[in-house]
DNA sequence: CTCTTATACTTGTTTAAACAAGTTCTATAT
DNA sequence: ATATAGAACTTGTTTAAACAAGTATAAGAG
């Protein structure tokens, strides 16, 4: 419950920089005025500012400072980022959001699963396919698949509501690391069938395995987003200027 | 030259994650074991580590160890992740490339280029696309937007070659940060000109804003993929398990 | 006026140590 | 036999200090 000290300067520069306190294109006060300023070390703030670099907020420059380089995004397009379940996004982009389940099953993961999924063959999983709607407009066609031995008692009433909200909260698993790939592949007849696609003849297709905190592969999922709501979002940084 | 400890060992742990010899699922030696046999202290190990964290080739676990989750993938496709040229792209996924340069044009910034792109009004720039082969093949049309007063003397020829190589070899700039969205568009006529899209009636479209290592934003590009022979990768991890 | 040099900043790397907190096993007391 | 407590591990957080290396500015030499 009480966040560590460099999560929380991090917070606070982060709400500073977003608020606009600190500009676009401005340098960020240095690491020993901030470290007298929050009374902590260096090392403390310079773990802060880490976390800001690799959101994208702040650049760091050799022997000059720290440079605020985030500008604020308009928030028309559904976005995804980060590790999100689709509740979260939707409360955080302001919709409303609904999920039918048109398929709950079980499977075991064959070769051609295995394949692409990561589950060793012969696994016992759930098999959910779940429209997500924003706003009544059917968005998302989730494919999931959830290792059963981990998920003693999943329900076709939990998968209507919320099955990340279910691990986290009844389960007590959290959610650590997520492995994506996002593709654009051809529709489906399910597609079709559940998503308002218009002429579309394909769509954005994130396939995400999940490890919970035991670094146990647990979930595999392939969300089929209706293209004119699609939007992913990244940001990566070089490691090195040279060799 | 000389690179830093914690980046030596990072490599090293690296390759032999790669090399299987940590597998998947293995504990790595604990950060004791770990600062002894490579002679340093735990925190240049634990900054080894968390590179590989942030890659998704590992993840710690409190009071336990640290659990190896890097499985090899298949080099079918032809990836995206990091931050990469096209050049460097096609090296590494071991395929021939080739670039045709079809617009070489000069811009100013009005306001709806500046809206996406976040260049201000005004700004002077080079207006450039390309078409970019892998194998012979037509996979992706980028449009590229350079910062003038940063490149003073790009020419086509140089973009039929490569631009990145041109800025950090010649020009000494580094590429620092990238900020990435992916979207799914419908075809314009531009790209069913240049790509064989067979009928697929949209594409994958990477939009891209560069900073170098002033914390200047200097490129927006506009990638657009071939939906058949394209893959996005990415790893995101969770930043705590509770609030 | 121009160039060099010193110096006072900035961030980058590494060491060392202490304590907090989570997990696992073992010895002890009941 | 079964709990409980403790010891011995693990990773997580924070402090403190020193030095390396890149950048800017101001003082001084030519």
């Amino acid at each position: 419950m009480p966040k560590s000290k460099f999560e929380l300067i991090y917070i606070d520069i982060k709400r500073k920089i977003e608020s606009q306190e600190y500009n676009y294109q401005d340098l960020l006060p240095s690491e020993n005025t901030l470290s007298r300023n929050y009374k902590c070390t260096r090392n403390t703030i310079r773990r802060a500012i880490q976390s800001l670099v690799s959101e994208g907020y702040v650049q760091t420059m050799h022997g000059i400072g720290v440079r605020v380089i985030y500008q604020p995004v308009d928030q028309n397009t559904f976005t995804i980022g980060g590790i999100e379940s689709f509740q979260e996004s939707a409360a955080r982009n302001h919709r409303e959001s609904k999920t039918k389940v048109i398929q709950f099953t079980e499977l075991i993961v064959d070769e051609r699963i295995a394949k692409h999924s990561g589950f060793p063959i012969g696994t016992e999983l759930y098999y959910i396919q779940r429209v997500r709607y924003l706003d009544g407009k059917p968005l998302i066609l989730d494919i999931n698949m959830f290792l059963k031995s981990l998920i003693p008692n999943l329900t076709k009433q939990i998968a209507e509501k919320s099955i990340y909200e279910y691990l986290e909260n009844e389960l007590g698993m959290s959610i650590v690391t997520s492995k994506r790939k996002v593709t654009v592949e051809r529709i489906t007849e399910i597609d079709e069938k559940y998503l308002e696609l218009n002429d579309y003849n394909c769509l954005a297709v994130i396939s995400n395995q999940t490890y919970n905190s035991d670094g146990i592969l647990f979930e595999y999922t392939k969300s089929r987003h209706r293209p004119d709501y699609f939007c992913f979002q990244d940001t990566a940084t070089r490691k090195r200027t040279s060799s």
